[in-house]
RNA sequence: CGGGGCGUGGCGCAGAUGGCUAGCGCACCAGCUUGGGGUGCUGGGGGUCGCCCGUUCAAAUCGGGUCGCCCCGACCA
């Protein structure tokens, strides 16, 4: 068995001489399963929205969790440290996030009042070693990492633990001297990630993703499937395409109309495309959104878009810079001279004109007069308006064709577990974090970023194998291995058995809660199966009289009667299956 | 930030046409009882009704403000 670095962990616990405290009936906010699970049981405490306490049972399992990603790092070589959780403005300043990062950063001023913030990751904090330390290409690579508590002032905390400001996360930083080296560290946490989740008994996908803030390079999220996500997986039916909805880049048909000649049609308090659908009695398909994108010191651009399509921003900010936001009604009104809603790429310049691939070539189309109440039809592409490039810049809808083989595409719900990717040079050039190649040659180092939401391991785990009853962990991440429930303790030779078979147990290396409180049975039922504990043995006056035990396997609901010589033995088995199935 | 909801012992809730010691269930403490699925009984402790201001002889209850929390959306590493 795995001990727990720096912390000592008794491996009993009589419950009621411990913290936990289940309750009755659920906490009325809790929406999700995991966060009902998770307050109910005694794991976490609400301090403030989005700010947890971890309490007892609940630390256990993140100090489980945390063990397995220690020892899967450490085997790809990653070096643990501890960085600061609070860092100047200035450092911030270097990269450019200061300004960048907005509400999200947590900010607070020192008695002198210099700026800091909380830190919600450590990119620029790891540059910032780098640059001291790391001289030479003979440094490299590196792998270095942390589990510490990360702070972000999220719009909307959400599901308890799974979104929320105050949060633990791993984070590893790889350091290499170029992108081939950059492509051998990803790979390592590739594989470390994948047996991480493994370990912890979740089910996942892993994704292609889109960089955000972060850069544009190449990465990949982990997700777990399940309702609650807040991230939306595309996967295809035939073959192994999986991307996040705000990287997947899905193969639509184009739609071809009659061609006819350019007129104005009245369409008076219709702005929407639904609303001039229905109005005209076309298909959403015959329509041609027009979306109006500025920036300062940038020509702004007009994004044209199949009226049955979302636009995806992310394509836009990675394709034209990130500085880009979709205009204001006041912008658009100056601009057009017509209200948003009615604007259209016909007889308007001074901007660029860029459009789904799904509109090349496309006749008969209707969109915006730039008049209010006014629609124009007719609209042929080719003929009528400039178009600078062709992309391809919709969200990805249900059926769309995969853009690897000739399979659908769905879209689930996911839960975004862990995030890799490839930084590049971005960090390192800003903050000037610099070596010297084997020719003497100043160059960047070339990073990559690596980060795990241990809360979100946890919740996830409810998710994925609680039930009405509580949760099942699985048995690697379990506060406790087994839940000797004692019935009747007061009698002598109940209470004798138990002890000696606690004491058995331990000697085993079994994580035992004892319940031996002097309480009505149901409750102690009830609790062992809201805590989820893995294996549960009950020791009765029944059971001692007749020599035969209930051994309960939690996950399976597989229930077995033992006979007294062997139940040491057999939760021994059991425990190691139950192991051995996480490997598999 | 837009929409909706909620703040009354640790948890879940009732009380709201202003009115007299602010209630109930769970949990907690003491005792008895029961003993394989939240047992029964008795007796206890615990709440300036989120906060502020106002109206009033009188405010948990009415009015205004404010803070906090939850849900939906928008936004986003």
């Amino acid at each position: 068995m795995t001990k727990v670095l720096f912390y000592i962990i008794l491996d009993v616990m009589k419950i009621d001489k411990s913290l936990i405290n289940t309750l009755r009936e659920d906490p009325k906010e809790a929406e999700s399963r995991s966060h009902r699970i998770l307050l109910r049981g005694g794991f976490i405490k609400q301090l403030a929205s989005g700010v947890h306490t971890y309490l007892p049972l609940g630390w256990r399992v993140i100090l489980r969790i945390s063990n397995i990603i220690r020892e899967e790092l450490d085997r790809i070589g990653g070096q643990e440290m501890l960085m600061p959780a609070i860092a100047p403005k200035e450092i911030w300043q270097e990269s450019g996030r200061w300004d960048e990062y907005g509400d999200d950063m947590f900010r607070l001023k020192d008695r002198k009042g210099r700026d800091y913030c909380l830190c919600p990751t450590h990119e620029e904090i790891v540059a910032d070693i780098a640059r001291t330390t790391v001289r030479s290409y003979r440094d490299l690579p590196q792998i270095w990492y942390q589990i510490q508590t990360k702070f972000r002032d999220e719009l909307r905390p959400r599901f308890g633990v799974i979104r929320s400001r105050q949060f633990i996360m791993k984070d590893s930083y790889s350091l290499d001297q170029d992108p081939a080296g950059l492509d051998h560290s990803f790979e390592l946490h590739r594989q470390a990630y994948t047996r991480i989740f493994k370990r912890c008994g979740l089910d996942f996908e892993v994704v292609n993703a889109s960089g955000g803030l972060m850069g544009a390079g190449e990465s990949k999220e982990f997700i777990a499937i399940v309702d609650i996500g807040e991230a939306q997986v595309v996967s295809c039916n035939k073959c192994d395409y999986r991307a996040n909805i705000e990287a997947a880049v899905g193969v639509g048909v184009t739609e071809l109309f009659n061609d006819e000649a350019l007129a104005e049609v009245h369409t008076p308090g219709k702005k929407t495309v639904i609303e001039v659908s229905d109005f005209l009695k076309v298909s959403r398909k015959n329509l041609i959104k027009s979306i109006f994108f500025t920036a300062p010191d940038k020509k702004s651009i007009l994004i044209l878009l199949r009226g049955d399509y979302d636009i995806n921003e992310n394509i836009i900010k990675n394709i034209f810079g990130f500085s880009y936001r979709a205009a204001s009604s006041e912008e658009i009104i100056r601009f057009f001279g017509a209200e948003p809603g009615y604007i259209g790429p016909y007889g308007k310049e001074g901007f660029d004109i860029h459009a789904d691939d799904l509109l090349k070539g496309t006749k008969g189309m209707i969109t915006g007069a730039n008049k209010n109440e006014y629609h124009i039809k007719g609209l042929n592409i080719d003929r009528d308006i400039k178009v600078n490039k062709y992309l391809n810049l919709r969200y990805v809808k249900q059926a769309d064709h995969c853009p690897n083989c000739d399979g659908e595409l769905n879209i689930k719900n996911g839960l975004e577990l862990g995030h890799i990717f490839k930084l590049g040079t971005k960090y390192s050039i800003s903050l000037n974090a610099a070596f010297l190649d084997e020719y003497g040659e100043r160059k960047p180092i070339v990073m990559g970023s690596y980060g795990i939401g241990l809360e979100r391991i946890m919740a996830c785990a409810c998710e994925q194998k609680g039930d009405d009853k509580g949760t099942a962990w699985p048995v690697s991440i379990a506060p406790y291995e087994l839940y000797l429930l004692v019935l009747n303790p007061s009698e002598n030779d109940v209470k004798e058995l138990a002890d000696k078979w606690n004491a058995e147990l331990i000697a085993n290396q079994f994580r035992v809660l004892l319940d031996d409180r002097d309480i009505s049975a149901g409750i102690k039922f009830n609790d062992s199966e809201l805590l989820g504990i893995p294996i549960r043995l009950i020791v009765s006056p029944k059971a001692v009289k007749q020599g035969r035990f209930e051994v309960l396997t939690r996950e399976s609901g597989e229930l077995l009667e033992i006979e007294r010589n062997d139940v040491i033995k057999k939760c021994c088995q059991i425990r190691e299956e139950l192991y051995r199935k996480l490997n598999e």
